[in-house]
DNA sequence: CCTACCGATCGGTAGG
DNA sequence: CCTACCGATCGGTAGG
């Protein structure tokens, strides 16, 4: 039965196990409220067990961060892809960015604890990895205002910002507080981002459809 | 020239000092990243001394967030006359809430970081501190909508609770990110807010101005 | 991946 | 408001 060789008969290594319960409870109780110790615990392995595997705990909190980019890299080619598809480029990049927090709410803690935490850090890391996908998003605005499909006095740049800001804050703490259902903070996010962009329809323009 | 008491001869006593400087530490470093002595290295006292003036750090957190919850409900009337007076209700609510988290912006970060580190007791909080104000103005809301002056789709609750989950995100990741200026910013959440609430206006209805 | 241990710092107390 | 001090826990290392 236990065919495999050793280096990978374990269900679930120690570095992955690691990285699963660090997001967790970084997510939920931030860098200075989580201890090695508790991590150890939860993991199943003795404290210098972890620091066999990451040099320091900055180490572990670097390797979950870079784990979400990751993941973040992964759904990129799929938001932008939806941007430049056919019709309902809008719903298809905003339920891209929604199935990415919704998937896992702790990236939403995870990223929000991080720019309250390492507002510098973070800030070089937006304007280097997440300032080319804003601009994207944003150049698809502006040629829809060219083109009198949406709201001319929009500010593509800061819509996108606050849209994705508004989902990443609402998802963080949303199970915390508990007060509105998910699904329904979700839909009156999307109903209000397609208001405040769309122009209403008028009678002339669209001939197709 | 030493003419007052001795009792409060202190421009500032050590137990105002110690909330302003503690407003800030939590703020920017969160609980768990400030210490005691953090604290009264700032204030300029003897870290004993601060235990003197509140039984413990936990005391202090409590103080210094019951200090913000103060200024709300001295803010609230405001904001809620705002809703009652005549025509630029909307306008008049909002600047209020923008008001009262870019007077401080420590106040936003201080209530994300307590909604993230204590979601159980913020949750009771919320549920029964804010509310009758967030049903308050969903009510004005429910009104403008069955005048037909307001998006009839909107959800009342789960749009001002948008709104203000925007805004304390913005302001709290703001000058950390220092992306977007925070004036371009707000006006874009303001002009957001507005086209996803208003119906766009009809040749029929208003008759008066 | 373990036991054993390190110096530093934590929140807090005693006692004046 | 201070000095002196407490036990507990912190991240991390030695050495096997």
């Amino acid at each position: 039965m236990p065919a495999q060789p050793a280096k990978q008969s374990k269900v679930e290594d120690v570095r992955t196990r690691t990285l699963r319960v660090a997001t967790r409870l970084l997510a939920e109780r931030g860098f200075e409220g989580t201890s090695l110790q508790d991590v150890a615990d939860e993991v199943g392995v003795r404290k210098p067990s972890l620091l066999h595997h990451f040099p320091s705990k900055d180490a572990i909190r670097a390797a979950v961060f870079e784990q979400m980019l990751q993941h973040w890299n992964v759904s990129l080619p799929r938001i932008l892809r939806a941007a430049t598809s056919g019709e309902d480029q809008f719903d298809s990049v905003l339920d891209e960015l929604i199935r990415f927090f919704t998937d896992d709410p702790d990236r939403a803690r995870l990223l929000l604890r991080e720019v309250l935490d390492r507002p510098r850090e973070m800030g070089a890391l937006v304007r280097s990895q997440m300032r080319p996908w804003i601009e994207s998003i944003a150049g698809y605005i502006r040629k829809g205002q060219e083109r009198g499909a949406l709201h001319p006095d929009a500010d593509p740049e800061a819509y996108v910002v606050h849209v994705t800001t508004n989902l990443i804050a609402t998802v963080a703490t949303q199970r915390l507080l508990g007060a509105l259902p998910l699904d329904r903070s979700v839909k009156e996010l999307v109903r209000m981002a397609r208001a405040s962009l769309f122009l209403p329809l008028k009678k002339e323009s669209t001939k197709k459809r």
